[in-house]
DNA sequence: TATGAATGAGGCTTCATTCAT
DNA sequence: AATGAATGAAGCCTCATTCAT
């Protein structure tokens, strides 16, 4: 459309990435159907036109731009996973507060990050399809719980190191606190089970969570 | 059907319990089948012809049996996480020990439980379809973790009255502990992640998990 | 229904008998439908769902009856050969009389059975999908052509030992006979070309094939 | 069509004859992918897709140079019945040889052509797809078969006013030899059946063919 | 003119459910 | 009460064809 002033061969790369473009919209446009279907009726409940309808395609361009079912499948979740799971990143610049008041803080956007509906989901999601999809798992954990733990250890080492903390295996001990945090609420959310989740209840449960990790690798006599 | 003419009336008591017998047995004989299929393929995967021929009845048998797919579904759930759920009971009878022995008896007894096979299909298939049955999760919670919950909640109130431990919401400090429990191994097998599930490796993490929890609610200078 | 004045067990084969009744009706219902299509647009061409309205069953029942598309001709295939394939038999009862007389009736029988419209459109699709379902033919030369063939050459080898014919291989002579029988009419007629069929043009047809036949294989100075 | 009257017009022609040359250039290229898949699948079983990957060009393509999926067909069978059908010509060649060495060479030829597997293939297509496409059959015989019948027959004309065979009507006696050379391999060979096309077999099967000609149309003591 | 993404009809098949026996 | 054949809606996917670029 736009005729470049420019001398030549420089039609063919916009004209690609023009269409290179229109192309990964559609994608993303594919996706976005496939999410809100797959989230809401998981892996068997989804029907191909029910996305294509939500995406506002039809259904033959499914097929175009993905091989079929578990294809789209293993594409919307791995695409979410990527983006959509959040993790605990960058506590390093916390490093100058106290240790105590760093790991209620931590716990509280750990139990805030557990409860957002699109983790929420997308574990539902693996747990319900891994027995079909066992790649998937390891997409979901990469890019939510295992990096966060990965970062959580890195500082709990840091803090270790300083003789803040007593921890002889971190890796395990950031464990223990994250799974720590499902405790009363992610977890039984995770059945659909009624709970308060009133910020009030998720900071009284953050803080008691932080002060029982406090005790378990504290310094001796705090 | 045809009521014998015979005096007493004692005919009918043992031709109804005869026949509520074999319904039950036809019942239950359903209820496996629905259960093997359920199990490996979920709700959605699984087909009521798969169930029937498992059951070794025909389709029509299960209709006269059961409303449909979800009554079938709701009922073997319900039935089965109240048969199959294992939970921690009568720790009492350990009243005698040493508090620290005995958790880890519980912590490695408690991991085991939460590996055991069926739990695992269970909660994998509760997760995947607490979306359509919100009202199963009830009867999982109940029939399995909620009921450990609170037979171990009992018992750590006991031991703190006795001063063993300093615990003040036993509720609490039940589900920590239990939730410890699946870090490492039970955690990521819902996943479908690999994992190192052998007896050593349980009865390290069972031991570690209860000195873990130790330091969490045990004497302070042990 | 109908309650049987006999003592005993005579319900449960009447039954069944009944239903096993009903059951072929429905499948040869099911595989009448299936020939006018099959016969009308080859396999390929032709959909389950016009078999399914040209038989008057749902579709559905298709699947109860057969295991699919291919299942479903290769039955129609081969139940049709077997039953609609003619074959030229018992040419024993012509013994009595003058070879070149029976061979002219032989090879307008002939021609006439290779030019009926259920033969020609077996052969038709068997040509076309012989490629897919190579077993099929073997289920039509057995029926059909080499039933013919092997009649014919027991025939043509009891005229050669009585001396009316000089046949050293009576499988290839019979094959010569019958493949000769085919020039002009058959040939074209697979084809769909136009072509003469009358029944004159026919008998004269027959009239030459048999006189060549005789040239072939007759006694030297006839 | 047109006779261009015009008397130079050199430039036109030029860029006439260039694009000229691309189009059926690219319609060549088009007829070689259609050629590939149709021998392979068939009408029903080609698909659109298939054919312009196999040659090449793009879905769009196709349809600037065929007006849909029947059209190109046509186009390809009418195009290879007439490039790629062999026939049996310049028989004249052989005229100062000994008719039965000739007849022998000639049926050896015959069956070897038939037996070609693009013969084979085109012959399967049109005998299955000859209710679809009724007018293809012509352009198939015109091609092939009928003209080696032609050519025959003049052959077969030729020699008997010669005296060296007795024919009367060399046109069908041509069909009957052709006819005669399908038998036991070529016959077979169309319904897939399994046989002996060994060189020696078709030489065997050449050599009987020719003697029983003989026997029909050669001198009478011979 | 060439491209290939988009379309939507239609193909094969499965499945929950019904109902006559 | 048990059976299982029949149903038809709905699922996944393919394909000939169109059309904007």
């Amino acid at each position: 459309m736009t005729s470049t002033p420019v001398p030549r061969t420089q039609s063919t790369p916009d004209e690609t990435s023009a269409s290179v473009c229109q192309l990964r919209a559609k994608r993303e446009q594919i996706l976005q159907g496939a999410e809100k279907v797959f989230l809401a009726s998981g892996y068997e409940g989804a029907s191909m036109s029910q996305i294509a309808r939500e995406a506002g395609v039809s259904k033959g361009t499914l097929y175009n731009h993905f091989d079929g079912k578990a294809s789209l499948f293993s594409a919307f979740f791995e695409e979410r996973s990527k983006t959509k799971l959040a993790a605990i990143e960058a506590i390093s610049r916390e490093d100058g507060q106290n240790v105590h008041i760093v790991l209620r803080r931590l716990t509280e956007s750990a139990i805030k990050m557990m409860l957002n509906p699109t983790s929420m989901d997308l574990y539902r999601i693996i747990v319900g399809e891994a027995g079909k999809f066992p790649n998937l798992a390891d997409a979901f954990w990469r890019y939510g719980f295992g990096r966060t733990l990965h970062n959580l250890a890195d500082w709990l080492r840091r803090r270790s190191d300083a003789g803040e903390l007593h921890i002889e295996d971190p890796e395990f001990a950031a464990e223990q606190l994250m799974i720590l945090c499902q405790a009363r609420i992610v977890h039984r959310r995770r059945l659909m089970l009624q709970v308060d989740d009133s910020p009030e209840a998720i900071s009284l449960l953050a803080s008691r969570t932080a002060d029982s990790f406090m005790k378990m690798y504290g310094p001796r006599h705090q």
